[in-house]
DNA sequence: TGCGGCTATTG
DNA sequence: CACAATAGCCGCAG
């Protein structure tokens, strides 16, 4: 069969060309892909067509919401050079439904189907037998509703049919999804959460591929400021390690010797010159500069420490390409309450190193950060229409430390530690204020409290359900007992703003990344409320305003209440250290 | 060898 | 030094 064939039956099958049909796909390279709708199985092997192209084919065509079962198959897609628009992910919406991390097909399907996840079939050399030695008109589900395991374990993918079999069961969970998203009758944006979650694992695949452009000679130089030249042998990098520390012990009584990685012998070495603290962190130390130089030697130790184990010549050696980009693992929704998280220092790196991070000839960078998303978000989801008419100022805190009677910076006290949970200390007055003026908004807060205390099931705005350890204080005297209940209840509190501020920064991201890809630009990180954008040179200004209009887009669809404003601030750089 | 504590970095 | 995260090193238990 020809592509064009193939197109135009999915069009007909999806009965919206143009549109947005659902199509389920799956991808084995080398032996071809599997393409569903609800209705149609293709089933085309890679010596009839290439998958990939087959792929973009309909893209172009049809523009379907293509429907996978995890970030294989967005990572089959990125490596195969094809960028699709709209996905649904199984294993993401999962987790959103379930709070959970493990989703593998199997346990995905036996939830969907209210069977026991916690008992799922094994691929036993039985299974491989039996399912070896039968025809492949056996189907993935099993007499009794489970998926079978040697499925499961990646028979899907071993003939041309089975891929479009599979395919089709991926379209049947996401059949199951939309109807478990649909009784969440609490978080009416469920769904739609779904679809902005897959495109942030999307978007994950492409982040890992992509990577962060860094100049390798300016980090390295930057480096060696810090911690001296790239050793070429061990004994070179022990004696540049004793170098640094006898530039600390110098300072020490005669004798007095300490190892500085061990906290416990660094306090006892600022016992013998006369300093008592209860630990040795850098903000404590810090108060007492000048008082004796070991404190500030040691200060300097710390830092050419840090670079020198996390963020130095290694670093750049195990995360840095040939190409000059830094990359690590993503993850669209880890966590409390569904961030995005990233390794390889993408989501921690000092900020003196973002000097390094440097746009590629022909290219700039355009900057975007969300301004006090936290209590613009808690405004939103609580629906607290005092609070919304503070989110219309540019700065949030001046109207409510206006209304509480307080300056700016007890009132920003104040409002984050209604989310985080603080119940001590100065801004308790401010915190009392707040209940009277934003009483909305602290019920909201309290409810998801006392709910994380208690053990209620709680979710996001969004859907998602935020995982809660156990209740269980077994064994615990009433203090640890009140304290880790307290805990909980600080965690939820924080949880479903954290949470619905991390759904609405990927609706944005999600919307940014549809509309930019026609610009020729690209994401290239995701940091909580901020967005780096790389746009080709010319495009950058069109970028920048892009950004903008998105952040009005993604309030638009994603905000529970249409008066709450979001701001953003944005930048076109060629440095990242050059934003703001 | 795995895990909790301490420390540093970020939002 | 509230809430979240990644990551390194150290001491200690198994």
């Amino acid at each position: 069969m020809e592509s064009a064939e193939i197109v135009a039956e999915i069009g007909a099958a999806v009965g919206a060309v143009g549109g947005s049909g659902t199509v389920g796909l799956t991808i084995a390279p080398g032996v071809g892909v599997g393409l569903a709708t609800p209705t149609h199985r293709w089933a085309v092997p890679v010596t009839a067509i290439d998958p990939y192209a087959l792929v973009v084919a309909v893209e172009a065509a049809i523009g379907p919401r293509w429907v996978w079962w995890s970030i294989d198959t967005a990572n089959a897609l990125v490596g195969g050079g094809v960028r699709v628009m709209r996905c649904w992910d199984v294993a993401s919406t999962q987790r959103l439904l379930t709070g959970g991390w493990r989703t593998d097909p199997g346990r995905v399907w036996a939830q969907l189907n209210d069977l026991d996840a916690t008992v799922l079939p094994t691929a036993s050399p039985d299974d491989l037998f039996s399912s070896m030695t039968e025809s492949d008109a056996v189907g993935p589900v099993r007499a009794d509703g489970y998926l079978d395991a040697y499925w499961v374990a990646g028979a899907w993918a071993e003939s041309i049919d089975r891929l479009a079999e599979w395919a089709a069961q991926a379209v049947d969970a996401q059949h199951c999804q939309i109807m478990r998203l649909g009784k969440l009758t609490a978080n009416p944006a469920a769904v739609a959460t779904a679809r902005s979650e897959s495109a942030a694992e999307l978007l994950c695949a492409e982040l890992a591929h992509d990577g962060l452009p860094m100049d390798r000679g300016v980090a390295e130089e930057m480096i060696g400021e810090l911690v001296g030249p790239r050793t070429r042998t061990m004994a070179e990098q022990y004696a540049q390690r004793a170098q640094r520390d006898a530039e600390v012990l110098r300072h020490a009584p005669t004798g007095a010797s300490a190892d500085l990685r061990n906290p416990a012998q660094v306090r006892s070495l600022l016992k013998l010159i006369g300093i008592d603290v209860p630990d040795t962190r850098a903000g404590r130390l810090r108060e007492l500069q000048g008082v004796h130089p070991l404190l500030d030697a040691l200060l300097v130790w710390r830092k050419a420490e840090r670079v020198s184990t996390t963020y130095g010549y290694n670093w750049l050696d195990e995360h840095v390409g040939a190409d000059g980009r830094l990359r690590g693992d993503w993850s669209s929704c880890d966590g409390a309450a569904g961030r995005m998280t990233a390794s390889a220092g993408l989501h921690n790196m000092p900020a003196h190193m973002r000097a390094a991070v440097i746009a590629e000839p022909g290219y700039r960078f355009v900057r975007a950060d969300l301004g006090q998303i936290e209590p613009r978000i808690l405004a939103a989801v609580s629906g607290d229409a005092a609070l919304a008419r503070a989110t219309r100022d540019d700065d949030m805190y001046t109207p409510v430390a206006r209304e509480l009677g307080v300056d700016r910076a007890t009132a920003k006290l104040a409002v984050l530690g209604a989310m985080y949970g603080q119940t001590t200390g100065q801004g308790a007055h401010a915190l009392r204020r707040l209940q009277t003026s934003y009483r909305v908004a602290m019920a909201y807060l309290e409810t998801a409290d006392v709910a994380g205390q208690t053990g209620r099931e709680l979710r996001t705005y969004g859907g998602r359900l935020i995982p809660m350890g156990s209740t269980n204080t077994e064994g615990m005297n009433d203090r640890d007992a009140r304290s880790r209940a307290a805990a909980r209840g600080r965690y939820a509190r924080n949880a479903v703003v954290q949470g619905a501020a991390a759904e609405f920064f990927k609706v944005w991201a999600a919307t940014m990344r549809a509309r930019s890809a026609s610009l020729g630009a690209r994401i290239v990180l995701c940091l909580h409320d901020e967005l780096l954008i790389h746009a080709p040179r010319a495009a950058a200004d069109d970028v920048a305003e892009l950004l903008a209009r998105c952040l009005d887009e993604a309030a638009a669809r994603w905000s529970p209440m249409a008066s709450v404003r979001f701001v953003a601030d944005v930048s076109v750089v060629d440095r990242w250290s050059d934003a703001k």
